[in-house]
DNA sequence: CAAGGCAATATTGGATCCAATATTCAGCAT
DNA sequence: ATGCTGAATATTGGATCCAATATTGCCTTG
């Protein structure tokens, strides 16, 4: 069985319910520090409370939510704190996939990336906040799987997920839009060069700004 | 409630499971590459599938289990090419978090530290395996945790337990647990010094003959 | 009126049953 | 013999029910 076959299957409970939950959070319908309730939640849902607890684990593993025995699953809220220690440890896991991506770089992956960034500007033109986000999650997460350590790829995907409720805030200043667009410009041409040091400035460049941002849109909380 | 009344309450079915399931991959009883059968093992562990289910999900999130819908979950193999991906992993993680730690340290810290390294020797003198992976694990986490910062710890532990089921081949040779007592006195002394660089130096070491040791006893199979 | 305890309620944890899917294997055609 | 087909079996996915625990709110008592 090929994995197109394995994607043509209609979806198990447990990865739609996956999928909506993260959607949920995403987009700040659950909010954090909100508490799950499961038997409430199944039932929108339409599913039983089997599969529902199967996903929250996994978001559980992923940070997404907290839990405690006898007490359920809650939405994990994010202290400043957390949120600078996230950036952190991208910051030293993109660097690391960022210089392996640079060594490995085919022309088809440049060609896949300018593609990207062309999603990322078509969205930002439209001010559509989502596509805006979903095709800047794509650009790196692209960038960083040519890095071929798939371990790495992942713990950064997940780190990246784990503040997803929170950069819709970045998100919607469209000035912050099109600065994000410049920037993926500033990194595709070091990219083109092969310009390992420049590439890994910019992304520094561009996760320091969004944590700056971030903090000032917490502090007025 | 304190967190002393909420561990001492008696373990949930699926926190029993998923111990028994870590040690069961640990200790290689469970071998990389089999399929995990849930009817057996639930009657085994006398438990439903249920909670095994969930133990199994939280697997997964750690990357000791693969899993494939409506095939079921796999103890995970680990390629050369993976374990060097993990080590490399640790390597950045740890740099950072025995940077930050070094900066933080107190004498109370140093104090544990002395402590768990007496029982790292003492289950090295005894030749205990077992005794000396689980002390050598605390050594570590207790240095990590000094940073401050819960997310980096949690990763790097995750990373060292998706090891376990072949650090134990390392451990076998009574030469690699005199060598490991030798590294961690040095990082120990660097560590009373506050000398960041040496500690992360010997650390370093300490990683890459581990994995040397590895290279050669999986090119044996 | 405040604080503590106890019953009533709400919620999670787990067991069992059935459905959906995958795997195995016997039988058959080539 | 080899490869295919389909029934029989094995295994996982999910729903429902009950048990265990936590939470709430009323009532008592000081």
């Amino acid at each position: 069985m090929t994995s197109e076959e394995a994607r043509r299957r209609p979806p198990t409970a447990q990865q739609f319910v996956l999928a909506e939950l993260r959607r949920a959070i995403t987009t700040g319908r659950l909010r954090p520090g909100a508490p799950i309730r499961q038997d409430a939640l199944a039932e929108e849902l339409q599913v039983s409370r089997v599969p529902l607890r199967e996903a929250l684990k996994t978001l559980q593993g992923e940070g997404l939510v907290s839990y405690q025995a006898h007490r359920g699953y809650f939405v994990e809220t994010l202290s400043l704190a957390d949120l600078r220690e996230v950036y952190r440890i991208r910051e030293l896991l993109e660097e690391e996939a960022v210089r392996k991506a640079v060594a490995r770089l085919t022309d088809a992956d440049l060609d896949r990336l300018e593609e990207t960034q062309r999603d990322v500007e078509d969205a930002a033109a439209r001010g559509d906040v989502l596509a805006m986000a979903t095709a800047n999650r794509l650009f790196h997460m692209t960038l960083f799987e040519c890095a071929g350590m798939p371990r790495l790829t992942r713990l950064i995907r997940t780190l990246w997920d784990s503040t997803d409720a929170y950069r819709s805030m970045y998100y919607g200043e469209g000035g912050n839009r099109e600065r994000v667009v410049k920037e993926h410009r500033a990194t595709l041409e070091a990219l083109r060069r092969r310009a390992a040091d420049e590439a890994v400035a910019t992304l520094d460049a561009h996760r320091a700004h969004a944590v700056a941002e971030l903090e000032s849109l917490l502090a007025g909380d």
